[in-house]
DNA sequence: CTATATACATAGAATATCTATGTATATAGG
DNA sequence: CCTATATACATAGATATTCTATGTATATAG
């Protein structure tokens, strides 16, 4: 995760607590995906800020499913192999409403602090 | 961490992990500070959002001395207690001005991806 | 036939923050 | 007077999240 190609870009790992399952939450809310899927597109939408492995993924959509949050489903894929989807529910979707307050919250309070900083 | 007082809003604790050093640094920036001015500006600053807590600041202040980010400095107050300040090094800054490039590429991504989320 | 991409999964390591606790002093309230 | 609260520092151990490493299996490209 948070290695970008070009010029070693590397984010503090640490970064990414927290806010993971709001990504995923995110992109299933507007339609279902399956984990391979996911971690693709978000390395694709975030420009490879975000590459999320399959060590962090599985069991997260695994503990989002427990929760209630998305369920799943499998489909057999023209490629011949087995895909596990995973839909939003609308617990899901109250959850990912939520986890977007806070993750505002938390964004402007950091960047009002990080605003007054002064670098020389 | 993260009581805010009327609605008890609750932000996910995790969220916070990777980005206190910075907030730390930013404030140091700005002026020479002890620690429990720290947590208490932080929290002042942000409305509640932040409340790091003394098992957190004072660890990590003392690692930032180690890593030769902050240097420290004993005064003795009015109020008859002995006061711990610390300084920002160059060092400290230029760690700031990279991590403050990291956040900004971390919540652009975020926010991109949350951008397309679809509430029903 | 071997390497790579796809596709799922889990166990254990690493790390950051929190909770709980400790010390000590000053001040306000009962 | 005594106790609670605020100030001010500090550390040990619990908790939680992500990562690393590894495993299975199939299809395709070279």
């Amino acid at each position: 995760m948070f290695e970008r190609k070009g010029y070693d870009m590397k984010i503090n790992k640490e970064l990414m607590k927290g806010s993971t399952s709001i990504l995923v939450l995110a992109l299933l809310s507007r339609e279902d995906m399956y984990g391979y899927q996911i971690s693709r597109r978000l390395s694709l939408d975030t420009g490879n800020i975000f590459e999320m492995k399959e060590g962090t993924l599985y069991p997260m959509l695994h503990s989002l499913e427990n929760e209630r949050a998305v369920e799943s489903y499998w489909l057999d894929a023209e490629n011949g192999k087995r895909r596990k989807y995973y839909r939003i529910t609308d617990h899901g979707r109250k959850l990912l409403n939520e986890k977007q307050h806070e993750w505002e919250s938390y964004s402007n309070a950091v960047n009002t602090v990080l605003g007054g900083a002064c670098y020389e």
